[in-house]
DNA sequence: TCGTGACGCACC
DNA sequence: AAACGGTGCGTCACGA
């Protein structure tokens, strides 16, 4: 058994490195001295969790001041010591759970279901007590900022340099050093084992810094990360085929508009043209002012501004070049960051996973990476085609309606706003008609700009944006935005009521009791705060009710105001409408409903028109 | 060669 | 009086 030595906070600790079977007994004895509770973590080869190379390499355990790492790699004797222990302990600290959970079920044979109940996450404890990253004011909850700022700020450097400095030493880099550094390298063990004293320490210092009204956020957002990590390991199903001939066809798509957009640039050179890249904007800017185009947009740092707008004008005026950089851009980026990535990412069983941090951005709205959910192209089917039903499924979508806007009129009392969504009055219809008269049909260009308005005013847009979006001059685009604020006065009221919170104490709570810090600079951005994390907190309770209804298995994503399932075809509609009905909710006097569709074999199936 | 900021673009 | 909120990702360009 090796042992080390180290401080934290001007206090000792003890770092233990199983080496032996023998040294199991110790090991043993420390987790009878803390079976009430642990912090655990574990190191592994790399975050790619579901790929085939993947392996654990040690788990650790630690309470304030002693750490046992266990090198897990080394054999199952180790492996099954650690899953005892696990097991065997009340409860369970670790900093950011859904990872080493999704880990332990799929590398360790210990599912998470056993887990999840005993686990106590100071990640969620971070963010229930400031959700802001360290570039908007805040801390972040990330290890090592906390680490910095709650428990001593030299370990936290060293923690953060530890990687780069094995890498280093290894002439490797950092991406790849997690699976190639020895696993009896003192540094990477004594790292390890601090990673859990200072989970340990964390839930001390953060914990108590919840505040009182957001106590019982604490039980619900473990156990919406619970029910995302199980939509985590379920994974979507990839039509390999499909995606592999999207792929191509992509490709060669690039490679046709690169050739036509390049013949351009060469022509600027007497001989030898450097490089050129579509996405070299500089570059592209001197082809079109080459060609005589004069390029008004500057960005914020003086460069020329070129952009979709601009590419798109020309290329509706027939300019080649920008057709051709539009089309190889778009090619690229969509291969590049989809369609390849799903094939990149996919498991043994043809299932891509989708990595869900539940409670990530400022009002706790979740982000999806793996598979990028959240942003992938919606006018048109052919990247969400990738991915399927199982094998005698239908996919369905279940979302809802007006979501924010819904949730708005529920917050913030306004009657009119109210009765329009008891009538199922057109409200982008009611907003056009405020601002340019009781002429004003379903059908008229105004309801548009309505719509805008309706939308833009949630997230604190005024006159300038809507005129930026609509087309419209600024004189009209004002006229529709106090159309929207004689129509709602108690939206602006409301506004008005956040602001003045937001300036007094610096935060806003929201209806489940979540505190979200305010800009001093920026009070207007209260509304959109409350209403977007108020949303959220809509469809995680929806997650809540449909994990209780035992529908969990079939869920796959959510995606903001909309729940994505694949269920047995046979009785689809009946699934779907089940889904719908447990998702909606009564807010105060306002229905928040949801729409239910059965797509069909695809994702992609929804967005065809 | 790596990390990072700026930019552009995909979505709700 | 007016105020565009929240994300992730790829690429380029640049500096260490």
């Amino acid at each position: 058994m090796l042992t080390q030595d180290a401080r934290v906070a001007g206090e000792p600790v003890t770092i233990h490195r199983v080496e032996r079977p023998e040294d199991l007994d110790d090991f043993y004895e420390f987790a009878r001295r803390n079976h009430r509770v642990l912090a655990v973590d574990s190191e592994t080869t790399g975050v790619d969790i579901f790929s085939d190379g993947f392996r654990i390499r040690l788990i650790q355990f630690g309470n304030k001041d002693e750490a046992w790492v266990l090198p897990v790699e080394q054999g199952p004797v180790y492996a099954a010591a650690a899953k005892r222990v696990l097991r065997e302990t009340g409860r369970l600290i670790f900093q950011n759970g859904m990872f080493d959970l999704q880990v332990f079920d799929r590398h360790l044979g210990v599912p998470m279901e056993e887990l999840w109940p005993k686990v106590l996450d100071s990640k969620i404890l971070a963010h229930l007590a400031d959700p802001r990253g360290p570039e908007e004011g805040g801390i972040g909850q990330s290890l090592e900022k906390l680490t910095e700022h709650y428990i001593d700020p030299v370990v936290a450097e060293e923690v953060k340099g530890l990687m780069t400095k094995l890498a280093k030493e290894h002439k490797t880099t950092k991406a790849k050093i997690w699976s190639t550094i020895d696993l009896d390298h003192p540094e990477y063990n004594l790292y390890a084992g601090m990673d859990t004293i200072l989970a340990a320490r964390l839930v001390g210092k953060v914990g108590p810094l919840v505040p009182p009204v957001s106590r019982d956020l604490i039980a619900f957002e473990h156990r919406i990360a619970e029910i995302c990590s199980y939509m985590e390991r379920t994974g979507f199903l990839l039509d390999i085929e499909y995606t592999e001939d999207l792929s191509d066809e992509l490709r060669h798509r690039e490679d046709y508009y690169n050739t036509i957009a390049r013949g351009f640039w060469d022509e600027l050179w007497e001989e030898d043209p450097p490089d050129f890249s579509v996405n070299a904007t500089e570059k592209v800017a001197d082809v079109l002012e080459a060609r005589g185009v004069v390029i008004p947009g500057r960005t914020p740092t003086g460069r020329r501004r070129v952009d979709k707008s601009l590419l798109e004008g020309l290329a509706k005026d027939g300019d080649e070049f920008a057709l051709a950089v539009i089309e190889a851009k778009k090619a690229r980026k969509w291969r590049t960051t989809w369609v390849d990535g799903f094939l990149d990412q996919m498991d043994s069983d043809g299932r891509c996973h989708a990595s869900i941090n539940a409670l990530r951005a400022r009002t706790a709205r979740m982000s999806i990476t793996g598979i990028p959910a959240q942003t992938l192209p919606s006018k048109d089917s052919l990247i969400r085609s990738c991915f399927i039903a199982d094998p005698g499924e239908s996919i369905v979508s279940v979302d809802y309606q007006a979501q924010e806007l819904r949730v708005l009129a529920a917050l913030s009392g306004d009657r009119t706003m109210i009765r329009a969504f008891l009538n199922g009055d057109d409200l982008h219809l009611l907003t056009a008609r405020a601002a340019f008269g009781d002429h004003i049909t379903k059908d008229s260009p105004e309801r548009k700009y309505a719509k805008v308005v309706n939308f833009g005013r949630v997230y604190g847009g005024g006159a300038r944006t809507v005129a930026e979006q609509t087309g419209l001059d600024l004189k009209t685009a004002k006229r529709v935005v106090d159309g929207f604020d004689a129509a709602y006065p108690e939206v602006k009221r409301y506004s008005n009521k956040l602001q003045t919170q937001a300036q007094r104490q610096g935060f806003i709570t929201t209806p489940s009791g979540r505190r979200l810090p305010v800009d001093k600079e920026r009070p207007y951005a209260a509304l959109n705060y409350m209403v977007q994390s108020t949303s959220r907190d809509v469809t995680c309770r929806a997650l809540v009710r449909l994990h209780e209804a035992g529908i969990t298995p079939y869920l796959r994503l959510p995606i903001h105001d909309e729940i994505l399932a694949s269920v047995p075809t046979k009785s689809a509609e009946k699934a779907a409408r089940k889904i719908a009905r447990l998702m909606q909710e009564q807010m105060g006097p306002v229905e928040i409903s949801t729409d239910a569709e059965v797509y069909g074999r695809s994702w992609g199936d929804g967005y065809r028109n």
